[in-house]
DNA sequence: TATATTTTGCAAGTCATTTGCAAATTTCGC
DNA sequence: GCGAAATTTGCAAATGACTTGCAAAATATA
């Protein structure tokens, strides 16, 4: 694996949410090129490590996000105040999801799921 | 009302699955400057006559499609083969949802839902 | 280690969407 | 209805996230 690919992926596994190309351009700034950024994180999907979600919000507008994928499915809450995401935990619709398919005759392959409002830390400040 | 935004809302209330403003764009291309469509786009949604959700296809690339907006809220499934929409119906993910919220401490204000895979009849004819 | 393959950086391109501004349309008060 | 005031539209240019061509650099393979 190259550096750029391995500081890519090690980035995001150690975040505890996820994260844009836009951050990992940030942050890897003086050692790779956007493009090398953007390239690494398609070989990670296409490869299995990486599972993404696109997701428009008043701060930094349509971004494509990036967590790692270890067999587990997980879904965030992203709140529109700090602009932070939040763990909701492991995947709770599968069964729904399976019904849903099963009524209509639908092959479903995957699902995207996403919450959006003020996380715990804003409320408790009073937003 | 104005023009624009009467036969953008007409188009989006009798279409039978979520349309994209390119969609919109080409249907009136020569009534309405694609700029128009935007901004009447942006205008019913805000007033809570429309809603919309981002979706990448690899037809269509990345696009925010639109619904009517009459209250309830439903949920689409999208075909990686023929890149058409099929209804989920009404969504069944409040319970959940309210679940996730209460033991995480969010206010969630929305939450975006949908499905990919093989619809039916791309499933009958053999994809 | 030499060669073949893959990846990277750079620069330019794409594409959905946005924005400034003057002209056209719509709304309001009468 | 009518004309001024407010809003919306069309056009053209800009924005911003990503993508791509290509030659140089890094990596894998023999």
């Amino acid at each position: 694996m190259t550096k750029a690919r391995m500081h890519v992926l090690e980035s995001i596994s150690r975040a505890k949410e996820p994260l844009s190309a836009r951050q990992l351009c940030e942050r890897y700034a003086q050692e790779h090129d956007p493009a090398t950024i953007y390239r690494a994180l398609h070989y990670l999907e296409e490869k299995g490590s990486l599972d993404s979600f696109i997701l428009h919000c008043s701060e930094h507008g349509t971004e494509r996000y990036y967590v790692v994928h270890a067999g587990e499915h997980r879904h965030w809450f992203h709140c529109e105040h700090c602009h932070r995401f939040t763990d909701l935990g492991l995947c709770r619709f599968d069964t729904l999801v399976d019904q849903m398919s099963k009524e209509k005759g639908l092959s479903v392959t995957s699902h995207t799921f996403y919450a959006t409002g003020i996380c715990k830390e804003c409320r408790d400040k009073g937003f």
